[in-house]
RNA sequence: GCCGCCAUCGUCUAGUGGUUAGGACAUAUGAUUCUCAAUCAUAAAACCUGGGUUCAAUUCCCAGUGGCGGUACCA
């Protein structure tokens, strides 16, 4: 087979829903169907009806496509092999179901749940006491006849072991003592997961089942119907799991898992979110992997290889995602940055999704819109200046959403303090207003000659303070919370050249006013 | 309970039958600096435990322990 002949699946349920876990398994899907030229195809497992959810594939391809994961055949796209949702597609399950019984693969069973539950006692073996499974042609007969409600369960091995091969884990062994009747066709005429797999991925010629491991020791129910059906079984690929923090369970929304939406909301660059992603469970070659660890998609997509993926789990790590996202920022230079923070406020914070209709809001998502709403218009208004603005800053955030806080004072008219925005260890309130008020003439004075220039700036500020005897980091740290609002900020002298003279110079009477109030 | 899988610094990982076990994030210290960030330098930090096999085991085998998953008319 050649690689541009595979064919790769995402199969997820129409939840509508896309979190930190699952967009990792889609782009691991992604990163193999590419890396090997093959076509990757989505398809919908909507065969629990209590879970069912409306709009939640539109949901779902919306999300994916905002990170630049797209589909070749999707129920949306169409595509030969359709139709993709398997709710559509009942009678091609009942079909082979039969088939199975004709086989005798399969068989029909009419046990109550009720039944069944009470089979099911705490501490011990679990597996269906296969009550139904010698019920004579008659027996069934009469019992179709009769309406009664049944299922069709396949007729699993009694002996012996079931043996295959994982990409990742190598060659599985379980007895076939420990493995179900699973239960193929269900009362209400929906398949359950494992048979519609089984028949979807063979129907739709995947040539590599790429899933999570949670399966890993479920296939040998894909296996027997592969065989029973003589059909050639796939390359099963499964892969381990992102776990919390705590590395208690899987990636939960409680220990920190964040919609995809929101994290693109938040300000976290898509291919940044994608590429920490991807180091989970997985990492180049050592003599080829990049020291910092940062790769674009296109890198990922080259270097990508099953044979690298860990076989143990991985936690779930923000600060490392903070980090690769802080670097992406950088990478893309003030140019890009600028024009991806417009489109980013605009159709990544302002907009709604469809996928927001599955998660709720956060607070901060709220407070985000807020400030971006107030602050977007007036980067517009003069991207150049804004620009500008965002060039002493770009380099001191982890993600977006921090500019409309970072930037206020190159936009706001006024600015207001409390306390904690002033260092008082070594000057008290009234100092620091009446030094202000002499050193602001003499600010003015450097700012007023179109040559001043970068030492004469310093010379200035230093000049001052030792002439009153203050620290040079004291007086620096009083202009710059008078004209910033902060103790933290860029530069001085560089933020003054870009917000202008005139508002540096309202700040610092608005502080001495504030100080003295 | 039973079954399957896994196990390298706090975290993500590289790597090996003989290595000073490498990198990144995070942490600490220092340099630089008008603060922050960045940068540079430095430090601390790991082969789960016990048996084998072997001249030699972190690496191979077995057991234990721990973790994850499965054991549904959920996927």
């Amino acid at each position: 087979m050649k690689r541009s002949d595979f064919r790769v699946r995402a199969a997820p349920s129409p939840t509508g829903r896309v979190h930190t876990g699952n967009l990792r398994t889609f782009l691991n899907n992604y990163l193999f169907a590419k890396s090997t030229n093959g076509k990757y195809i989505l398809r919908i497992e909507d065969t629990d009806q209590k879970r069912k959810v409306e709009g939640g594939i539109e949901a779902i391809v919306e999300t994916l496509g905002l990170y630049n994961i797209h589909f070749d055949e999707s129920p949306l796209a169409g595509g030969e092999y359709g139709p993709y949702i398997q709710s559509q597609r009942l009678d091609i399950y009942k079909k082979y179901a039969q088939q199975l019984i004709e086989k005798d693969c399969a068989y029909y069973c009419f046990c109550t749940e009720e039944r069944l539950k009470s089979l099911r006692k705490k501490d011990e073996r679990s597996t269906y006491d296969r009550h139904c499974r010698n019920l004579n042609e008659e027996e069934v007969k009469n019992n179709l006849d009769e309406k009664k409600p049944y299922i069709i369960r396949m007729k699993f091995l009694v002996e012996g072991a079931t043996e295959f091969r994982d990409e990742i884990y190598g060659t599985i062994k379980v007895k076939n003592s420990e493995i179900d009747d699973q239960v193929l066709l269900k009362t209400d005429g929906y398949p359950t997961y494992h048979f519609a797999v089984v028949i979807d991925d063979h129907l739709m010629g995947i040539t590599h089942v790429f899933r999570g491991r949670e399966y890993l020791s479920q296939t040998p129910k894909n296996v027997f119907l592969y065989d029973s059906f003589g059909w050639e079984r796939p390359k099963w690929i499964h892969t381990p799991h992102l776990l919390n923090p705590d590395g208690v369970g899987k990636l939960s929304k409680r220990k920190g898992a964040m919609s995809a939406v929101s994290y693109l909301r938040k300000g976290y660059l898509p291919d940044a979110v994608l590429n920490y992603l991807a180091l989970c469970g997985w990492a180049p070659k050592g003599e080829i992997a990049k020291q910092d660890e940062i790769y674009s998609m296109d890198e990922l997509v080259k270097l990508f290889s099953i044979d690298r993926m860990k076989k143990s789990n991985a936690r779930y790590d923000e600060t490392k995602l903070n980090y690769i996202n802080s670097k992406h920022i950088r990478n893309m230079g003030v140019e890009k940055l600028a024009d991806y923070v417009l489109h980013w406020g605009e159709n990544f914070v302002l907009n709604t999704f469809i996928a927001d209709k599955y998660d709720e809001t956060e607070d901060w998502e709220n407070e985000l819109k807020k400030s971006v709403e107030k602050y977007l218009p007036l980067w517009k208004q003069n991207v150049d200046y804004f620009k500008k603005a965002l060039s002493l800053e770009f380099e001191r955030i982890t993600y977006l959403g921090e500019l409309p806080e970072v930037l206020n004072f190159f936009y706001d008219e006024k600015l207001t303090w409390t306390d904690e925005d002033w260092n008082t260890k070594n000057h008290n309130k009234e100092e620091i207003a009446d030094v202000l008020e002499k050193v602001l003439p003499k600010l003015e004075g450097i700012f007023s000659n179109e040559e001043y220039n970068h030492e004469e700036w310093e010379k200035v500020v230093r000049g001052y303070a030792d002439e009153i005897n203050w620290k040079h980091g004291d007086l620096f740290l009083a202009i710059r919370s008078a004209t910033t609002g902060r103790l933290k900020s860029p530069p001085l002298l560089e933020s003054f050249e870009i917000m202008g003279w005139e508002k540096a110079k309202s700040f610092l009477q608005q502080a001495i006013d504030w100080l003295r109030k």
